[in-house]
DNA sequence: TGCGGCTATTG
DNA sequence: CACAATAGCCGCAG
């Protein structure tokens, strides 16, 4: 068996560009399967994977972004696939999608306590007969399959592939379920979108951010000086640092920077009394003692020498120049991507340190107010979306509401997030009248939220509300009635946010692998996404194409999410040699 | 050792 | 300190 034969076998089937292809990757092996057929090669997966994906262009179905992960770590990248662990989240909610799990949801099987390997197979071969398929006899899979077991033979990897074939044929139906019961003929192009999100993530994972580490350095230096020559070195500077605070105390006193209740103790030492230490709490108390101002100074320096210093360039930036962190596809309450290694809250001082490697530069591009954009194309709000056809969104609300652009603003947001006090909240009244469709969209899903019911983002993702997420609504009868009122408005709130920040999060990811598909002939690199923000390494001559494309790339991902247009989408685009430099 | 609280950073 | 997230350290329970 060669790859020519692989590509052959699977031609001869008949399969279109398109069409789902379950995948297996082993470590000398892999195994496809459709519904009717699944064979094991034994043959490099690389090779054969990436020929077919080329020639015969099929949608990959894929247990998770392991898969991807592992093809990416060979320089294959997938064009398109059903991530069954995506589409496990989208129909179902919550995080975990272990195969298990999935299967168990598909055929209503309860999920609250899943067969565990038994810790007695530890001790015993695998038995090399095996008469057992993947399926026990109560319904489940079975556990030692999942936990590597499919990997162990040709015959079980090829199995596994028919179960997860199987698998992507249920996931497809119980989308289009979705799709007719809640009509959201969303769901399908959302699953296809979250899934090829997962490649990304998956090459996000495996590419890296491209990091100068002497620029890096040099930033991280600022706050915590040179890199300490040995551990007992680093300790004097710690102490160091300590003392610059602490000398602005009574001698002999000393407090554990580092334990809140105890600065809490040294400012009421020094007549500085606060209910806690917080940052924004302590800038306005700069003036009353030296010891505000040496505090807060320290405080930042802590910060970037436990989270973002040397340590932490060490573990997580190669000898490539990449610095990675994991990502994924869709977690929390709304689905948006996260990464892990900081690379979603660097500090912004430290983002000159993020510099494209040479002959390269990064396209910087962000979502201009996304937020109340996408409210009004979910909502369906008239108003709301003729307002979005301004440059500035809150202009016009201001101008409908009769009040300055920045009440405007922190009004629509405190729509979105559940605000009832201050500025927001009276301007409240005017929202209501001026876009009552938007709000009543956010009051419904916050009165839903209150009491328990599930919701459905606009592109048909669950968001759990119930004990699954967030507790029981009415809770256990152990607290307060203003308690329970109290923790009813943070469901609402909470159900009232998802609604928006979830649609908002899959508009995104229709864009970015938007961009992933239309950069490949630019050889243009997804390398950082942030909620709103695409950041992409791309050759020196191919970087004013690379700026036009993302911008094409919005126009043509708002088209495909919301078709009827009546919302306008901006994105401000620059080409830039580091993260930290301006935007246009 | 695990977990809630506090803190800081980002969108 | 409204919504979301990651991450580190402290203090406490078991």
């Amino acid at each position: 068996m060669d790859a020519d034969a692989a590509v052959d076998e699977l031609r001869a089937l008949g399969i279109e560009p398109g069409d789902l292809v379950a995948l297996v990757v082993g470590d000398a092996s892999l195994s496809v399967a459709v519904p009717t057929w699944a064979t094991n090669w034994p043959v490099a997966p690389a090779d054969v994977v990436g020929r077919i994906d080329r020639e015969l262009g099929p949608r990959w179905v894929l247990w998770s972004q392991a898969t991807a992960g592992a093809l990416a770590g060979h320089g294959v990248r997938l064009t398109r696939s059903w991530d069954a662990a995506a589409v496990h989240r989208l129909l179902f909610g919550g995080w975990r999608a272990d195969p298990g799990r999935i299967w168990a949801r598909l055929h209503d099987l309860p999920t609250a306590d899943l067969p565990a390997p038994d810790p007695i197979d530890l001790f015993h071969q695998t038995d090399d007969g095996d008469p057992a398929g993947p399926l026990r006899e109560d319904g489940y899979l079975d556990p030692e399959w999942i936990d590597g077991g499919w990997a162990s033979s040709p015959d079980r990897m090829a199995a596994w592939a028919g179960v997860l074939a199987d698998v992507a044929r249920l996931q497809l139906a119980a989308v289009g379920d979705v799709s007719a019961r809640d009509e959201r003929p969303m769901a399908l192009r959302t699953a296809y979108a979250e899934s090829t999100a997962e490649l990304l993530c998956a090459e996000l994972t495996v590419g890296g951010l491209p990091m100068d580490r002497a620029a890096m350095e040099g930033r991280i230096s600022a706050y915590v000086g040179p890199r300490p020559r040995s551990p007992q070195e680093a300790v004097e500077l710690r102490d160091a640092r300590d003392e610059e605070v602490l000398r602005h105390v009574p001698e002999g006193v000393r407090f554990d920077l580092r334990s809140p209740s105890q600065v809490r103790s040294m400012l009421r030492m020094v007549g500085v009394e606060v209910p806690d230490t917080r940052a924004w709490r302590l800038e306005r108390l700069r003036d009353a003692h030296p010891l505000v101002d040496a505090l807060l100074a320290w405080r930042k320096a802590e910060r970037v020498q436990t989270t973002f210093g040397y340590g932490w360039l060490d573990e997580n930036l190669g000898p490539d120049g990449r610095f990675r962190g994991e990502w994924s596809g869709s977690d929390g309450a709304a689905g948006r991507m996260t990464a892990s290694a900081g690379l979603h809250n660097m500090p912004a001082d430290l983002r000159g340190g993020v510099v494209a490697e040479p002959g390269h530069v990064f396209v910087r591009a962000d979502l201009g107010q996304i937020e109340p954009r996408v409210l009004a194309a979910v909502s369906g709000d008239r108003a709301l979306a003729a307002a979005s056809q301004a440059d500035d969104l809150y202009a016009p609300v201001a101008a409908e509401l009769g009040v300055d652009r920045a009440i405007a603003k922190v009004a629509v947001l405190g729509a979105m997030y559940g605000q009832t006090t201050g500025e927001g909240g009276r301007a409240l009244a005017g929202l209501r009248r001026s876009y009552p469709v938007a709000m009543a969209y956010l009051d419904a899903a916050d009165r839903a939220a209150q009491v328990g019911h599930d919701l459905r983002t606009y592109g048909g993702r669950l968001v759990r509300t119930g004990s699954a997420a967030l507790g029981e609504p009415g809770g256990p009868d152990s607290i307060g009635d203003r308690e329970a009122r109290s923790q009813a408005a943070a469901r609402g709130r909470y159900g009232r946010n998802a609604m928006v920040q979830g649609a908002a999060a899959e508009l995104f990811k229709v864009w970015a692998v938007t961009v992933r598909a239309r950069g490949r002939d630019l050889d243009a690199q997804v390398v950082l996404c942030l909620h709103d923000e695409l950041l992409v390494h791309v050759p020196d001559e191919h970087a004013g194409a690379a700026a036009a494309m993302v911008d094409d790339a919005l126009q043509e991902a708002a088209a495909r999410w919301a078709p009827d247009r009546s919302v306008r989408f901006l994105s401000d685009t620059a080409v830039i040699p580091t993260w930290a430099d301006a935007k246009g």
